[in-house]
DNA sequence: GTTGCAAATGAGAATCATTATCATTTAAGC
DNA sequence: GCTTAAATGATAATGATTCTCATTTGCAAC
């Protein structure tokens, strides 16, 4: 848990007990995609007493601190990932909310040559692709 | 006036005066990307008495009957442009706001393709690149 | 190890965009 | 023109997120 603690103190956080809970379940939740709703149900099962608030204002701060990302699908609420990964794109099932991952360098590097013809620096990007997994357990099939 | 009308009646909605006027305002607009308030704003300072509730219905069956896209940009509130053009992707200035659009078929055909290799089939897609645009008039320069 | 104090927290109120409710109005076929 | 289901406007309700503020806590200096 030491390094976590040098992680927040890097970032200008201090170490407090939230925010060290907030972080080990991003890392230990075999989802990798969590809304903030999902961390605060995880911390209240494992019988942490924080707040609702808390854990906004803690992945706000993660966000700005490089440490997560936030994403804005669809769905309306956003969902929160570890920043520890390269980056990769989406795609999203409508029907289960299964969320999977890719890159494709061919894409990326189109989108530098698209910013760059008309005048933009990018600062980020989104790439989202919606659709149906048609998996076994896809409340759709 | 009879071909917005028209247009309507495909749709299987009602010719209704909010209905005309919310299509005549996003017809008429010089921005391509309104959001719902100020669609309503356009409508009152037009003198029209439309309810702010009634844009968002309208809106939404537009949406339904696919005479309009949804956005949902990383602003938290969406945005609406008439479904009357070919598809295209977006770029968005962070600073001022500014959104241009773009198609890039290789983006495209890559996507097809990830979808199809992971067994999805693409109901949509949201590519948003956001940077900064450095015009005249942004704001950052 | 105590102490002091700014930073962080928890609980709940507040906000913002959007949706639901419901009594009233209206489009459009007869 | 009349009927009736569909549509509307006003407003209450909702869901996600942010703010407020009294209380607690991390941690640096003693």
């Amino acid at each position: 848990m030491d390094e976590k603690n040098l992680d927040l103190r890097q970032a200008g956080l201090r170490a407090t007990t939230p925010r060290l809970r907030i972080l080990a379940v991003l890392e230990e939740s075999d989802q990798r995609h969590l809304g903030a709703e999902e961390i605060y149900m995880a911390l209240i099962e494992a019988g942490d007493d924080v707040g609702l608030a808390t854990v906004y204002r803690v992945l706000t701060q993660f966000e700005a601190a490089g440490l997560v990302i936030r994403h804005n699908f669809e769905s309306g609420q956003s969902v929160f990932e570890l920043d520890n990964r390269e980056h990769h794109d989406h795609i999203v099932c409508l029907q289960c909310g299964r969320v999977e991952e890719f890159v494709d360098e061919v894409i990326e590097q189109h989108q530098r040559q698209i910013a760059r013809s008309r005048g933009f620096s990018i600062a980020d990007h989104s790439l989202v692709i919606y659709g149906e997994c048609r998996r076994e357990n896809c409340p759709h099939r």
